[in-house]
DNA sequence: TTTATTGGTATTATTATTAGCCCAATAGAC
DNA sequence: GTCTATTGGGCTAATAATAATACCAATAAA
């Protein structure tokens, strides 16, 4: 017989802790500064023992997302990202190719998602989507206001949060689930590169959301592919004019 | 703070050689009356001891997938799927609402794949593809010469294969990876109603096959658009006609 | 009858995970 | 300054899952 079946590789508790912790804070669900619960809320939550829990922490600090700190206003903080514009740039055109087919795939199912989100919106969802869009147009007026990488760690969130609603929207968990999954993905940048482009960014929202009130399918569907688009666009613009400036 | 953490599920190895396993079957990379490898030897594959293995083996037992005959030309021999016409529509109708919402990702997923598919393919994948055309209308063909269920599980491993050419075609894995998790998903009853509609879905693979090879993308996503939903309208045939008949 | 091949079973490590306890640091309350 | 509450840090013993190994039982062909 032939070898046809893969090994099974049994991820260790702490692994998938890992992954889960790691996808929250992809996702925006904690923001840089923020801290997470206690470690034995955390474990209480997760389900695991602290003793497991604590070795994913490790993995994450190893990895700058967190870090710890002990006392009475100790707690685990989420970090900012750190990297330079040379390093984004290094990283960025070494995984160019994984980005594209990424970013394929990101624009088929959302494109979609939206096409189905403007006929089976309600109401609710679209009281959801316009709370988003206000939150986020309220982030882009303040923006000096605030620490400026909290700023797009805000917006960030936001923008998941909102293609997250669409998802909702379209009434598909399949759609909803590929989106975050997307979204969650290790190698997807759509934070580093929004300080280029909040402005335009929100204008496409407030687009599509009206695309979707109004229920006209095909435009909306129009106007989330030319939003994916746009971002990738802008990922190869940096790419391109980087290595001459930095 | 609030409860934004859902609790990990530290899956045992044995749940996830269960999970490769069933995935193996249902993609029909083993056929009914096929044996698997000896336990020793899958163990090895699967890089779990035969204990963990076994565990696997008695849950995929106890779903009928498999059974278990000691002796030397005993075995893990795979059972065939079994349900009655009449089990066959109450699971469909049950599963109607999850159902249609697969179809509607599955749509969505293997239209856009076929598209691209249609650009990019190269030699190497019009090769592939033939292949399988040609071999699934040499099943068709034959049919009368074997056993039937044997014949419909051929095909249908056959007609795996060649959605996931299609996908390979296509250059990008997150698609291929799309149209694998949907084809393994329990709940995707492809097979069963073939029985009525082997030659047509059989002529749509050809035709898919030549708007491919003529680079034709959006006959190609057309063709695809009407395969795929017309099985789903097959299945909603068979739910509406089969209470009245059993 | 022998032998090779297979699944079935039992026993004993080894390892991952849990549960519980106490220590160390920190800052606010008194 | 001294408590006290809260936090992460670290240790240990118990438990459960998994692995490793050996041997038993059935089967059929040589």
């Amino acid at each position: 017989m032939n070898q046809v079946l893969d090994p099974v590789q049994a991820n260790a508790a702490y692994e998938i802790v890992v992954e889960n912790l790691r996808r929250a804070l992809l996702l925006g669900r904690f923001l840089p500064g923020e801290k997470l619960p206690p470690e034995r809320e955390l474990a209480l939550q997760l389900q695991v023992s602290r003793t497991t829990l604590r070795e994913a922490l490790r993995v994450l600090e190893g990895e700058g997302l967190i870090q710890s700190k002990r006392g009475a206003t100790g707690g685990i903080v989420v970090q900012s990202p750190h990297m330079s514009h040379h390093e984004f740039v290094e990283f960025l055109s070494r995984r160019m190719h994984d980005l594209k087919q990424l970013y394929e795939y990101r624009s088929i199912i959302e494109t979609a998602t939206a096409r189905l989100a403007a006929t089976n919106r309600s109401e609710r969802d679209l009281e959801n989507l316009s709370a988003i869009v206000e939150k986020m147009h309220a982030l882009v007026a303040g923006e000096t206001l605030d620490d400026p990488a909290l700023v797009v760690a805000k917006f960030l969130a936001a923008d998941a949060e909102f293609h997250a609603a669409i998802g909702t929207a379209s009434g598909n968990p399949h759609l909803s689930q590929a989106i975050e999954d997307i979204r969650a993905s290790k190698f997807l940048p759509i934070g580093a590169v929004f300080s280029k482009m909040d402005p335009k960014a929100n204008e496409g929202h407030a687009e599509l959301l009206k695309a979707i009130r109004d229920q006209k399918p095909d435009l909306a569907a129009t106007i989330m592919y030319n939003h994916v688009n746009g971002t990738l666009a802008a990922i190869r613009e940096l790419v391109a004019s980087g290595p001459q400036k930095g």
